[in-house]
This record gives C-alpha cells, structure tokens and sequence, in this order.
DNA sequence: GTCTATATTTGGATAGAC
DNA sequence: GTCTATCCAAATATAGAC
C-alpha cells in the first residue's frame, strides 16, 4: 500500500486559514467599526504580515464579500429555527423579535448587510444571492400569515428598522426599543386586520 | 467729512466666504457623499487651493461642526412653521410629516445630523446645543397632543426614524414610505389611545 | 489671505527573494 | 506562503514666501 491517496490537507489547512482570518475580521469591526478595519491590523491579528492576506483573499473587497456571505448564511440558519404555531399574531411576533435580534446583536453586521456604508463595496452575485433568499423567506413567512400587499409589508419593514436603527444608535446594548416589538406587532397586527377588512368589504 | 467710521467691510467680506464654502461643502456631500467629503474638492469648487481654508476653518471636523449648526438652525426655523389645530391626529401627522420630509430631502445632512457616522466627529457643545433645542421643541409638541410616556414617544420615534431610514436606503428621491406616514400616523393613534384608555382605566 | 512646497500619516496593493 | 521592501494614492495639516 502507498500513501493514503491525496487527503488534501493543503485545501484543509488553507480554508481553516481562511476562517481564522474572517474570525478576526469579525472581531475587529465589532470594535473598532467597519470603516476602520484595516489589513495591516487584520494581519497582524492573525499573526501575519499585511501582504499574505492575497494568499487569500484577492482584495480588501473580497474579505468584506466573504464576511456578508458567512452573514447570509447565519440568517438563513437562524430564520430557520423560527417555529410557526399558525396564530398569525404570535407568528408575526416570533418573526419580528428573531429579524431585530439577529440585527442588534451584531451592529457592525447589520451595518455590512443591511445598510450599505462602505465605499466601492458591492456584494458579488454568487453573496448577493444568499441574501435574496433570505428576503424570499422572509416574504414567503408574511404570506403565511396573510400579509401579501406592498404596502402593509412597507410598514412592517419600516417598523421593523426603525426599532432597529433606534435601538442601535441610541441604547446600544439594552433593550429600550427592542422590548417594544410585541407592542409594536399588536398596534400593527390590529391595523393590518382593519384594513384588510375595510379593503374586502369595499371590493365586494 | 471723513470716510464711513469702519463699517467692518473686511470681517463682512470673511463670514460671506465662509458662508460660500459651507454652500460648496453642502454641494458636495449631497452629490458624494458625507464621507467623500475632501479639502481638496471643496477647495477647488470654492476656486481656492486647500490650505487657503484654513484661514475660514480650524480644521475639517469645524466645518462638519458649523454645517451641522445650519442643520439645526434650518430645523428650528421649519419646525417652527408646522401649524397647531388642536386636533391631535392632525398635528400628530403634520409634525411626523415635516419631520420625515426635512429628513428625507437631504439625506447627507440627515446622516450628518442624526445618523453618527462620520469617525472623530462630534458637535462641539454651542453647535449640540442647538440640536438639544429641537428636541425639546418636538416633545413639547407631543405633550400638548397628550403623549408624555416614554414608550409611546420611543415607539412614534421608532416609526419616524424606520420610515425615514428605509425612504433613503431603498427608495431615494421616490414616496414609497413616506407616503405612509399618515396611515401609519392613524394606526399609531389609534394604538395609543386605546393604551392611554386601558391604563386610565385600571388606575382608577 | 493666498499661494507653493512639504510634512505626515495611512491606506491598499505589488514585486521578488526565500 | 510568507516575508521585506516598495509603490502609489489620497488625505489633513503646517511653514513660510509673497
């Protein structure tokens, strides 16, 4: 017998490589802020010189592509887990806790996926993909309960921001505007249901 | 007779430059960007060459400060027009109206203003002053509509700062969301009368 | 007050030795 | 793959002549 046949541990090892420089990425915008990170500070993190990053990655770019991707993916993972009990309201509830908490527990994440604040940084296609799926799920747990206008979904979504951003910029942390959600979702849900009444018994 | 004793022609002459310097910088950051912002360029727009600015300003981050201040100033002056009825859901929406509408038609200066994303600036004190001012101003406008509670102020400022955020992320220069602002202006009455009833009820 | 020239800092990115 | 050395660009800010 010869060697075992090429276990590739060279790919192996440059992946894990790869992860322990995202790892560190992560770390330093969640302290210093997304525009301050910096490859020679990424580096030496991780114990290299600024220079063997483009052993790599290609380009500051492509670090903040792959951490938007592993962002995608997280969401995808998470949203997951959101159980549907079939009452609308407490559906819509669960839906709207899980989408604030996975925003306020990662500012700099949000700041990278949700708002677009990084000079000359476009998520590729194949990363942009990943997100498009979370909004087609998103979409698809708000028809489930019913929702499917434009304009209801535009409210919630400004609801849904605007406890985040308030959240984010003003208590950053505590939980004086996330502790509203379910208030929120009520005052929604009860308008939503108004409305849509008022709408059927105008068409019919 | 001898000449005109002194009408300071010179100290004149010095707040007009500077007054066509802040016009150029609000040029450029509308067009670029609030971070774009470079001595260079505006140097250049004002037909000056960078170091010549540092006769106006001190440094960089005072000119953030004084437009910052003609923000605020801008503010007090228009909110100052918004028109009281006495009717409270019809100053709740005009009030949300003029602030989403003096949010949203300047974008830079509201990411300047209320957005903190400009690294090492801060207003200095008599520039955050200002800004102090209209924030007193809007909760004195909801308290004679009847909205003292910190959670029903946090939850309106939330809607405000959502409709806002996702107008200029996601629709500039378009109404998708704030051509809500009055449903969601009812559906937040609506709301918080039925709390303010419930609360009485169980006080009493 | 305005200019030229320059200091200083700080980035991202590349070349080439090892 | 990692390093040293370097390039290149952009930006704020200062010194000193005029």
């Amino acid at each position: 017998m010869l060697d075992i046949p090429n276990r590739d541990r060279r790919t192996e090892r440059r992946k894990a490589t790869r992860e322990e420089i995202l790892d560190a990425a992560w770390e330093l915008v969640r302290s210093n802020g997304l525009a301050a990170l910096s490859l020679r500070d990424l580096a030496h993190v991780v114990g290299l010189k600024a220079p063997s990053l483009y052993s790599y990655f290609d380009s500051k770019n492509a670090i903040f592509d792959a951490m938007f991707a592993q962002g995608g993916r997280a969401y995808l993972e998470q949203e997951a887990l959101v159980e549907s009990t079939g009452d609308p309201l407490t559906d819509l509830k669960a839906g709207m806790r899980f989408f604030i908490e996975f925003c306020t527990s990662d500012p700099a994440r949000y700041q990278l996926m949700f708002q677009r604040t990084i000079p000359g940084f476009e998520p590729s296609p194949a990363t942009f993909a990943i997100a498009i799926e979370g909004l087609d799920r998103l979409r698809a747990r708000l028809a489930r309960i019913g929702l499917t206008d434009q304009r209801s979904l535009d409210l919630l979504t400004a609801i849904g921001t605007g406890i985040t951003d308030q959240q984010i910029s003003n208590d950053p942390g505590s939980d004086r505007w996330t502790r509203l959600v379910d208030e929120a979702m009520e005052m929604y849900f009860a308008h939503a249901s108004e409305t849509t009444i008022r709408t059927n018994r105008g068409t019919t």
